[in-house]
DNA sequence: AATTTTACTTCAAATTTTGAAGTAAGTTAC
DNA sequence: GTAACTTACTTCAAAATTTGAAGTAAAATT
């Protein structure tokens, strides 16, 4: 198989991806102290792209949870997603997709939900009137605003003290860079 | 109260998109305007899952090039993210699905096409009859090991010394927590 | 022995994503 | 000016993925 996974000089000790990713000994809601001491543990493209599926599954279930409290009926999580991609500023199709990475297709589709179910308005762009500028509308910024509310639970809950701050920061950056080094592979070869 | 958090080292080429985000401790009963404005960069609950999706669009991206390089045309990127899932040990479809939260109709469906691909053996389980143990075939094996072997590429960029890999440690280990919290939030209802 | 629980599988319907057109407005090059 | 091209989307149909409500059969419990 695949042995050598980084050039780098740390002991490795485990992992050919068959590994136990679910069961890290630190961070339960309780262990507050924990230094993520850096002990031999690789992390993987794959290991870590596996981790992203799943975490992403799992807050596809906390959104559609939310909406369901709140009765949102004509519009589903990825609806949400877009809503909230939107935000407080007015854009074109084209800004979205390029905020979320979105296919074009797929958003004329949501895009279409959206306005049918009083989210957004859409307005041809006086300019370019190819462009249609996308705005939220008051039922719009509701929705987003009550998920917000709602996820300030979790921010709480998150963001207990200054390192898991820190910790968050640094997680958010390295998504970052995987979201433009795998882009990038995408987009140019690799 | 809270600071500039980001120090040393963490280098990334801001602007990602009009990420504000203010709205963190501070959930007053209702907010339109009068967000507090709170001069540090905080990631919230919202941005995290957006990023998050976005990543795994890309992510996606990335596993169907590899593949169609590979000429794998029988399965897709979800069913090869199971394979990968089920790694080199041979488990049951509940073990399988704790691994990835997948839903268990969902893993059937994909167990199946996987079987019928050649890529898994089933074989019901001795003890428990009711029990399918998984276990990839030697063709399945060639997948995983060909796909981890193009992925050591993207290690190799990802990992370019000591600071990325302590980097991809946390994020890996934020993550998780996400996992667990977005996870406990749904079940227990938070 | 009857009932319940576990461990899956199946199927149909809903949702989401892709991809190949299509349209209309701008741009560029004769 | 206009023919040809590019941009900015939209539409549509097909494919892939996900959900949810049964269904089955083998334990486990009563």
């Amino acid at each position: 198989m695949i042995q050598k996974l980084l050039h780098e000089g740390v002991e490795v000790e485990t992992s050919i991806d068959g590994f136990a990713a679910a069961d890290f000994p630190e961070i339960s809601a309780d262990n507050k102290k924990a230094k993520p001491a850096n002990h031999a543990v690789v992390v993987t493209h794959f290991e870590l792209a596996r981790m992203i599926e799943r975490v992403n599954r799992r807050f596809a279930g906390v959104l559609r949870n939310e909406m369901t409290k709140l009765g949102i009926e004509d519009v589903g999580p990825a609806q949400a997603m877009v809503l909230l991609a939107i935000g407080d500023v007015e854009l074109s199709v084209g800004e979205l997709l390029d905020r979320g990475h979105y296919v074009g297709s797929n958003i004329s589709y949501y895009l279409k939900q959206l306005a049918d179910g009083g989210y957004i308005d859409r307005v041809a762009s006086q300019r370019d009137k190819r462009s249609a500028r996308i705005r939220l509308t008051e039922k719009g910024e509701q929705l987003c605003a009550d998920l917000r509310n709602a996820g300030g639970t979790y921010n709480r809950l998150l963001a207990r003290d200054a390192e898991d701050l820190r910790n968050l920061e640094i997680a958010f950056q390295t998504l970052h860079r995987l979201e433009l080094v795998w882009g990038n592979a995408t987009r140019y070869g690799l």
